[in-house]
DNA sequence: GTCAATGATTCTCC
DNA sequence: GGAGAATCATTGAC
């Protein structure tokens, strides 16, 4: 709506308001509007039809009100400050001002319409429950942990991932902090603005039309603005908890290689045991200590070494080997400690049976080591005795049905493990240890493929064990 | 970039 | 619930 219409509205109404109140102030006074009677220092027109005087003059005196409001913003500040409190003191103002107000709030609603009464916004209240599901809006206590809980649980995780989730709840936090102190900053904001606001309409309502419905709805637009503000600042946090969450799940799916030493100890243990590669739960739990990984990581660990093992157990035959040999090397130091113990603590059999040298069993040196190795698989075992290594290649070859190299080299040094095992069982006790924990038995793999007697010992004892290890597990 | 190795996940079966 | 099997996804060597 243009000004001028506005105007002419404005001076129309206005012209019949003061009519309507002329009439009501003659009636309930006698104090006539009409008749040049002074009313506020200023001399009015009569109301039409009852003195004489025409409409058109009374019109035209508005019109010249309502153009010098029009125009004052033309004139110097002086000249200005002085015809705003000429206006402002005029005794038509409030009536001027009334009428203003009501046009303007006629035009505000047909323009506003329904938008008053915003229903809530959908998007909003999913906003809201999502904060607040997470722990970042609402209650401080429980939300944050109780989710980090929930997508642990959901990965099947449990203590394991401790430090991750205080991660996650450290970086919750964070998130809920700083949602609430922006919440905050925009809530302080919101007001100063909305105060400042109402007083800058409160001071320009004496030089212009403004109704408190106005102000009323001026701060309504204020708030509506505010809340989409936060809305977005509600929005960005959600962003941030769902970056967070999907790095936080990621990070768990994220693997890491284990260290050699680890893989070592589990790739001994699965050898050692391979007639029956299934570890106790305590012995999983010793595993994972040793290891410096879950308990659910040496299962994960186990499972796919058992499946791997089964798939391609040639290509597993010389880890195997390998593993067989230092788990003999192991033994064999064990046993050659104890034999030099029971030597000397028992006098009376000096020579018992099993006379260890130094330079036989000085395998603490690398090349110590080699030297059995390298000897032991050639066949070419001198003077060594190898506990258990003929099982490893006797599985070998009864585990896939083909024949393998070392099955032969196996056959070479079985009398030799035999006499070994022999002499250790006799000399220690050992019995169990190492002729009764065969490494690799011959009938470590049925014919389908699966382990025999596949039943998890209650009790087994890890190769890196010493002799002084309880071992229970006979199955083996 | 490719590829084998490997830890993790998921599904199915018992 | 645990194991096997298949598969995914990442790592690390080349």
């Amino acid at each position: 709506m243009s000004f001028s219409i506005c105007v002419a509205q404005c001076t129309d109404s206005l012209a019949s308001t003061m009519d309507d109140q002329a009439r009501i102030m003659q009636s309930i006074g006698g104090v006539s509007l009409a008749g040049h009677s002074v009313q506020g220092g200023m001399t009015l027109p009569p109301p039409h039809g009852h003195d004489g005087t025409d409409g058109d003059g009374r019109k035209q005196d508005i019109g010249d009100i309502l153009h010098q409001i029009m125009t004052i913003t033309d004139q110097s500040l002086d000249e200005a400050q002085a015809k705003k409190h000429g206006l402002n003191c005029h005794r038509m103002k409030p009536a001027l001002f009334s009428v203003l107000c009501e046009i303007k709030e006629k035009t505000g609603l047909s323009i506003r319409g329904a938008q008053e009464e915003d229903p809530p916004d959908p998007q909003l209240m999913r906003l809201d429950n999502m904060l607040l599901a997470e722990g970042v809006a609402g209650p401080e206590k429980g939300g944050g942990s109780a989710a980090a809980a929930a997508a642990a649980v959901a990965s099947g995780g449990t203590a394991d991932n401790s430090i991750e989730h205080s991660d996650y709840r450290a970086k919750l936090t964070q998130i809920r902090q700083i949602y609430h102190t922006e919440l905050e900053k925009y809530e302080q904001a919101c007001n100063e603005f909305t105060t400042h606001v109402m007083n800058l309409l409160r001071e320009q309502s004496r030089t212009r039309p403004i109704s408190p419905k106005e102000i009323e709805r001026m701060v309504g637009i204020i708030h509506r603005k505010f809340s989409s503000i936060q809305m977005q600042l509600k929005q960005s946090t959600c962003e941030a908890v769902m970056i967070l969450r999907s790095r936080f799940l990621d990070a768990r799916r994220k693997r890491r290689n284990f260290s050699k030493q680890a893989t070592e100890i589990l790739n001994e243990y699965f050898y050692s045991h391979l007639s029956n590669p299934y570890p106790s739960e305590e012995a999983k739990e010793e595993l994972a200590k040793k290891c410096s990984i879950t308990v659910s990581q040496v299962s994960n660990w186990f499972g796919n070494k058992r499946i791997r093992y089964k798939k391609n157990i040639g290509k597993f035959q010389e880890e195997a080997n390998l593993y067989a040999a230092k788990t003999a090397v192991n033994a064999a130091q064990a046993a050659a400690v104890a034999a030099q113990n029971s030597q000397a603590n028992s006098p009376t059999t000096p020579n018992s049976g099993f006379q260890m040298k130094d330079e036989e069993y000085q395998l603490d040196s690398a090349e110590s080591k080699n030297t059995l190795l390298t000897n032991m698989f050639t066949g070419s075992s001198g003077s060594y005795n190898l506990p258990n290594s003929g099982d490893m290649f006797l599985s070998m070859q009864s585990l896939n049905g083909d024949s393998y190299q070392g099955a032969q080299v196996g056959a070479n040094v079985q009398s030799q493990v035999d006499t070994m095992r022999h002499v250790i069982s006799q000399t220690a006790g050992y019995n169990d240890a190492l002729g009764g924990n065969a490494m690799y038995s011959p009938h470590s793999l049925n014919g389908n493929g699966g382990w025999q007697d596949a039943t998890t010992p209650s009790s087994v004892i890890l190769p890196t064990e010493g002799p002084e290890s309880v071992h229970s597990d006979t199955s083996n």
